[in-house]
DNA sequence: CCGGCCTTTCCTGATT
DNA sequence: AAATCAGGAAAGGCCG
């Protein structure tokens, strides 16, 4: 039977151990385009089972198409897409309960292969134990590898939860003998082993009936996204706890003021603005598909893997710690009206462009390049 | 300093 | 139960 570990040549190492595991893709080498075009394909069988410690699934799409091997370089890259979300909705729940130490690995889907590094830098990593240039170039986006292996039961949610999946790494994420220490001083763990690093933690005022507060240590998060730092990094004084002030007239007449939109104001902004961000994430393979992904390329539909840990890059870009994910949503849910975005009803994490942003069809293209 | 734009912050209530 | 979604309201930050 193929698998996917036949068709992707990577290794395992210490730092991606055993959950290499093959997805068993020999149901079918042909899969279904959908007919007519625009309808999504059908997946006519998706079982799954644990056998002798792979975990294989099964799929089939009628009717039949010839598939690349690789399906990553299908020119289906939506039939492709679809599998992967079907795959990650159904990531994990077939684990078995009495393995409880194993959680949701990536790998057991064809998404896994997205989130594999490039086979070249994979293959300069020393194994078993990874080195510091493993993580200054492999790592160089500073997000911490999927977590692969979760013994931690810190996490709260059920298995299978994307935010879950990515948001939290236990100390066993990166076991190994020795500790990378790359450019930063810290241990990867230092960094992330807090589940409540990309959760909204609790803000121990009891009135509040929402978490307000990403507890996230500025330092680190302007380490570790580096690339995505906002050229004024250094204006930002820490906000001071807002106020709420009672209604004043001059301040309730700001909001119904006229908009007249200046053009070069436009241009200066250019690329500054949320969701040109997220847009550049999308093209990004370090952050396309880790914490952000085209559910539809095509339709300029995406979806937040790991809603905190965009928030916090945009917080890091914007040079503010106390950016999370409740608060990034406001100012993507402004968008719709100005038609920036369009809703995307019943999905939760999920947005798709609207006709006045630009630019992702391109980064959509290339991100089907670089697939 | 002012106005406008684009968030950011806070909040209540609903939904998943 | 917690996360997410919806929006209203108002303040913040920046720029022309």
């Amino acid at each position: 039977m193929e698998t996917l570990y036949d068709m992707m040549p990577y290794q395992s190492t210490d730092l991606y151990p055993q959950q290499v595991l093959p997805v068993n893709t020999a149901s079918t080498e042909n899969y279904t385009l959908p007919t007519p075009p625009h309808s999504p394909p059908q997946i006519t069988d998706l079982s799954g089972s644990l056998m002798g410690g792979h975990n294989s699934r099964h799929f089939t799409l009628d009717p039949p198409q010839t598939f690349p091997t690789d399906l990553s370089l299908s020119d289906n890259l939506d039939t492709f897409d679809m599998i992967q979300n079907v795959f990650d909705d159904e990531r994990g729940t077939e684990w078995p309960a009495d393995l409880p130490d194993i959680f949701s690995c990536p790998f057991t889907s064809p998404s896994a292969y997205s989130v594999l590094p490039d086979p070249e830098e994979f293959g300069q990593v020393p194994s078993p134990t990874p080195s510091p240039e493993y993580y200054s170039d492999y790592q160089h986006v500073n997000f911490p590898p999927t977590n692969y292996v979760s013994q931690g039961r810190s996490f709260a949610g059920s298995v299978g939860d994307d935010s879950d999946q990515e948001g939290n790494f236990s100390d066993d994420t990166m076991h190994g003998s020795s500790q990378p220490s790359a450019h930063s001083s810290r241990r990867h763990e230092d960094l992330f082993t807090p589940a409540s690093l990309f959760h909204g933690g609790a803000t121990g005022d009891p009135q509040r009936t929402h978490n307000y507060q990403r507890k996230t240590d500025p330092i680190t998060m302007s380490e570790l996204v580096g690339g995505f730092v906002a050229n004024n990094g250094s204006r930002m004084k820490q906000k001071p706890q807002k106020r709420r002030p009672t209604t004043s007239s001059d301040s309730a007449t700001k909001g119904i003021k006229k908009s007249s939109r200046g053009k070069g104001r436009r241009e200066a902004m250019k690329g500054n603005h949320l969701w040109e961000f997220i847009r550049d994430l999308l093209k990004n393979k370090s952050t396309c598909p880790r914490i952000i992904r085209w559910e539809n390329r095509q339709e300029g539909v995406f979806r937040f893997v790991n809603s905190e840990a965009v928030a916090g890059l945009w917080g890091t870009k914007k040079n503010n710690p106390n950016m999370n994910y409740e608060k990034l949503s406001r100012a993507m849910r402004y968008y719709y009206k100005r038609e920036i975005l369009e809703r995307v009803d019943g999905r939760r994490l999920v947005y798709k462009f609207g006709c006045n942003a630009d630019g992702w069809r391109e980064a959509a293209a290339e991100a089907t390049q670089d697939d």
